[in-house]
DNA sequence: AAGGATTATCACCGATCGGTGACAAATTTT
DNA sequence: AAAATTTGTCACCGATCGGTGATAATCCTT
């Protein structure tokens, strides 16, 4: 017979991120406007209660949230490690397919990205810096060990240009299934798009 | 002495312009979340029972929203008519100037477009299929009639992801005043990151 | 074993939400 | 002028929202 409804395993540290788990799987289904204490706590399977103690409320989450998403940054990246000296461009092409990649297979990222772009709320704008600040530091270094770009671009505004189509493409991509009249499904195309960047980088560069 | 607060002007097209007006406002504002029909009756100052019999409610208001939407695009993009036979690079350059000039004053299209982006709801679908068939259909003839591209560039991918950097970048300055390092805040960064972006083009066609 | 702190749940609050039916006033049609 | 239609308002519904105090159960310290 069935043991009568235990409240809940006592156990903070997996509470907490029960949480935040249920909040990542909110966003990352439904979009940030569903996310709420109370659908939080319903998809948790705690009290809402909780999130307030352990959080401090809503921003409390998000600054969390937050803190996992620079995360996601080390692990997305981890195999984009190109040797001192190569190729500026070529190192750039590595950077940004690695981040698409990455990108157009979570949901969650893209969700945050676009929450970034259109909520000004404080707390979701640290979220946006934190995560900002995250790529920039996996980065620039990468990038300065590259061999310098040739002279007469401007190599930051180019690259913000093309972090910018590739967060983009990827996002219009899992909603829409395409983007400006190019289709985004299947592998093909998918294929497509990259040589395509890989094309555009290299001759910027 | 004061007439007894008349109920309000007996003008249908009246009151339709002016809930959609509401709408947009609302979203230009405070972003798609914060748009309702409590809050829109609110903000349009008459009763929410207008939005349902009008539009058939929220769906149908967001429809409208998308009519408006499309013919936007026309007014952002009528000073950008280069002579047939002009450098392929060059008219995507002026496209994109246009496009990102336009934009970056607009808060209502750049959450229109972080929108459609996190979105999935089948309204907002429809509302990003005809503003991207309306920009489409501007864009394509336009470069057409141009000298066609050098060869061995995957032209409509390339497009793809020069709309998505400036739709991008533009959305991230209006929100955090800048993106992946780069201050976009006074018209010196806005002018340099235009440099870049013609830079890049050119270089690309 | 006793006492205090921590963890989790429950019950409730006022406010707001989307949605609807009934009604008043003005306009158009007959 | 009477009838019918259109336009606008109001009152109300159940559901859900964010937020809070009180209470029960468990764990840790002593």
């Amino acid at each position: 017979m069935k043991t009568a409804e235990s409240p809940r395993a006592r156990d903070r540290d997996a509470t907490e991120s029960g949480i935040v788990d249920a909040a990542k799987t909110l966003i990352a289904r439904k979009g940030y406007a569903a996310l709420g204490v109370n659908a939080v706590a319903r998809e948790a399977g705690c009290d809402k209660q909780l999130i307030y103690r352990y959080f401090g409320g809503l921003d409390g989450l998000i600054e969390a949230i937050g803190e996992e998403a620079a995360n996601w940054v080390e692990a997305a990246l981890a195999h984009c490690q190109p040797a001192p000296g190569t190729d500026y461009g070529e190192a750039v092409q590595q950077f940004l397919v690695a981040l698409l990649d990455a990108l157009k297979e979570d949901d969650l990222m893209m969700q945050l990205i676009g929450w970034e772009l259109t909520d000004r709320s404080p707390a979701v704008q640290r979220m946006a810096e934190v995560r900002s600040k995250a790529i920039l530091e996996r980065v620039v270094p990468m990038l300065r060990a590259a061999r310098p770009p040739r002279e007469g671009i401007d190599a930051p505004a180019a690259n913000a240009l093309l972090i910018g189509a590739v967060q983009h493409v990827a996002m219009a991509a899992a909603v829409q299934g395409g983007f400006a009249g190019m289709a985004l499904s299947s592998e093909a195309d998918w294929k497509r798009l990259k040589e395509a960047l890989k094309s555009v980088v290299s001759s910027v560069y």
